[in-house]
DNA sequence: GCAAAAGTGTTCTGTCTACACCCATGT
DNA sequence: ACATGGGTGTAGACAGAACACTTTTGC
């Protein structure tokens, strides 16, 4: 493969990132070829003559998950000459925030997801690659609310903290954070309730851009107050 | 079906920032071969076997400037399938903040200055890289005082500003600006002042790791305060 | 009635903004 | 003495952090 061409190829590698039994996790496929057979790693493929890096990357995507309608993000080439053992391979990584229930991959041999913080020997530079994903997944959402992408399309305050908390990696204060939450455009208050708890029932929002597919829920927008 | 890895080609380009007359300026290459034949473009190169990419940048950036300890970034990568005419090379594009008193560049009719703000016609997606690398300058300069990569070794607080300035393109409040910027870490006061301008000396500042090359300058270092 | 999670305000502190005058020097 | 850029402080608005108790439900 790299006998004939002394010029670099050029791939994409996508770290696809959920939220699922409170743990932040990574989709990994199990390779079947050498090198690095039988390790971990994280999605990837070549680029098409057609395609840009964005479709290229949204390709790997589906070609796994076969969701749709997420957020994915270029993050950082990377290029060591010796990330590849024999040969020379740049990668275009991206990342990719999904909903725990868009998803239906059930875990096989090859495929499946591992939680960040618990990963295995993974193949090439792609425990680097997951690192640097997760940080930047912490700057976002500084700035913005993306955690809303992994979230259900309804959920409550306290889910929303959980996944802050999950991907900040440190605990939150509950009433500076609902109060943060409120602020936050695009919040829609559901006028409906959790009910399957076991417990007091809470109050379930969503964000304006998601569609609501099934049934139009009531809601009352929130207002931007000055 | 095409053979994908074919011709797939990947170069690193290097947008090269400085601040000159008051102007951020570009450093651009004028195309003497086709595509773009003429046109002008920002610097760059093929990346050798035996390079990671950032130290292919830094070749690219010694190969025009001849300077060296400067700020390099790996900016984005660009691969669109048209953005080069008639082959399908994606580049791996970085920005540099250089000091204008670091460079000993002359323009010629191929290599030039030119201000951000008024560029000639670029070769490729260059317009959209440069525009590119000026935001990404302004997101960083929010976090950290990368200026002082654009500024002399010993500065006035007032070409400080005017840097930032530039930099965020609009103007600052000179008691806002200089409380925040005596608050820097790293900043340092220098007992020294200019001499040359006509007018009342400025005190001039410098920046801890930056090397003062010539005589060793007596300096109060900024306590943190708190 | 109790266990468990939902929900709710106030105070303090630090940071950002707006704003106007005197100072030191060269000519 | 005057023109020019250098230098300084204060008050108000806003955002983030700390902190504890009541409410609603299922069992």
């Amino acid at each position: 493969m790299f006998n004939v061409t002394k010029t670099h190829e050029i791939t994409v590698d996508v770290v696809i990132l959920t939220i699922k039994n409170n743990n932040i996790q990574v989709l990994l496929v199990k390779r079947t070829t050498e090198p690095f057979k039988g390790r971990w790693a994280i999605p990837g493929g070549y680029i098409r003559l057609s395609e840009n890096l964005d479709d290229a990357a949204l390709r790997v995507l589906k070609e796994k998950t076969e969701v749709d309608n997420i957020y994915l993000e270029q993050l950082y080439t990377f290029g060591d000459p010796l990330r590849h053992p024999n040969a020379r391979v740049i990668t275009c990584a991206y990342f990719a925030l999904v909903r725990d229930d868009d998803l239906s991959i059930t875990s096989t041999p090859e495929l499946g997801w591992h939680k960040v913080n618990d990963l295995p020997s993974l193949a090439y530079d792609h425990k680097e690659i997951i690192q640097y994903s997760l940080k930047r997944t912490r700057e976002r959402l500084e700035l913005c609310p993306v955690a809303y992408q992994l979230l259900p399309e309804k959920f409550t305050l306290t889910e929303m903290q959980k996944a802050y908390e999950l991907i900040m990696g440190k605990s939150l204060d509950k009433r500076n954070f609902r109060k943060k939450a409120l602020a936050t455009e695009g919040l829609i208050e559901l006028e409906e309730y959790t009910k399957s708890s076991s417990k007091r029932p809470a109050r379930l929002y969503a964000f304006e851009n998601i569609e609501l597919n099934s049934k139009r829920a009531h809601f009352i927008k929130k207002e931007k107050n000055k």
